[in-house]
DNA sequence: GCACCCCCATGACATCTGTCATGGAGAACT
DNA sequence: AGTTCTCCATGACAGATGTCATGGGGGTGC
């Protein structure tokens, strides 16, 4: 019997995820939670198999749950299951340990297959979000001007960034300049739409 | 007997919620949809009691499926359900006849529940949601600031929000100007984003 | 009819942004 | 030791943007 937690912020699709589950025969749905602190005192105390994760939720992202646990608890398999796939999650997703990544498009009896899957030790990421990271490639900003990129998606001003990020608004500029000529955008919301989209910040 | 037409585009969260409703006595899942279109045609298909469709969906929204589907089938409730409650979708899904807004956090029990208010022609909106809305105000934009608003949301320059709105530049800056100066935004891309928060776009 | 709004437009001005040239400090690699 | 890269910064300039004044056309309400 597979013993799983599971974690996801919107009750309804917590507990109906819970109950498909359960319907199998060989997975046992032992705990669940609804924000990611709550996540990981949950699998302190339960210890469970697999820990089943959606990646947004209020606190914790999904992923920082699943680094925390990957620390905590080794032998508790971590996948993760999320709604909007951007490419740069699935990365973030990958380095912090987590063997199985799936969109909330997939059926239940996929769910399921994958969650004996990484109980088994291997691993599962859904081919589209996989040909979508792939096509993303690796970010070409170097970290400062993926720093600076982040602060420009809120649409602050230069001066409120570079005071952000604690530059001058001379270097701001030309970091943000540099970015956009990479991302091949108009201005700097563009670049900072497109790198987002890629998954680059 | 309650005849419930279901639209979601996430597999996993469909096929689970059709389970948890299926668990109820007097609820019968008749059919399902993974779109916008694919919901309407199956609608007329079927004359289902009562809708539940998501809001976001790959092609039409649900509240175009909602207004649709309150012209075709008016002896049909519609209820919608999300994950993301942003002011705006609730007052444009009232204004299209949905009698039912949730979030997706509710409890199944909630959901059967306010099905079946739905169908006995009662309303329901999640307090929460509705205390949002109602904090948000009223738009104090006008329909052309909105219109120029929501073109600036992708980072456009004035010349492209110009050419697509039809506007000579100049009109689009004073119409920007203008918006910022309502939202007390410090730039019109910080005001686009306080307008989508409150809904307003 | 008149006041009041929204719509659309133009011109002028100050400021903000994007781009480029330049340069120094420090780390990494050859 | 030299090359090359990132990181940080400054200055200068063109072009984009934000703001304001101004004005005509059209609709609504009193």
């Amino acid at each position: 019997m597979i013993r799983i937690l599971l974690a996801d912020d919107e009750h309804l699709i917590r507990g109906a995820m819970a109950a498909l589950l359960s319907l199998e025969d060989d997975l046992d749905v032992v705990a669940q939670a609804a924000t990611g602190a709550e996540a990981l005192a949950t699998a302190r105390a339960v210890r469970p198999d697999v820990a089943v994760i959606d990646l947004q939720m209020p606190d914790l992202d999904g992923v920082a749950v699943a680094q925390a646990l990957g620390a905590e608890l080794p032998e508790c398999g971590t996948m993760i299951v999320t709604s909007h796939g951007r490419p740069g999650h699935l990365k973030r997703a990958l380095a912090a340990g987590v063997r199985g990544f799936l969109p909330k498009t997939v059926s239940s009896d996929v769910l399921a297959t994958v969650v004996r899957t990484v109980h088994t030790g291997g691993r599962y990421v859904d081919p589209a979000l996989a040909a979508e990271a792939i096509s993303a490639g690796d970010s070409p900003l170097t970290p400062r001007e993926a720093d600076v990129l982040e602060l420009a998606l809120e649409g602050a001003p230069v001066d409120e960034i570079a005071r952000r990020a604690s530059l001058s608004p001379g270097t701001v500029r030309n970091y943000l300049s540099s970015a956009v000529g990479k991302t091949g955008a108009s201005n700097r919301h563009e670049a900072a739409r497109f790198a987002r989209a890629k998954g680059w910040i």
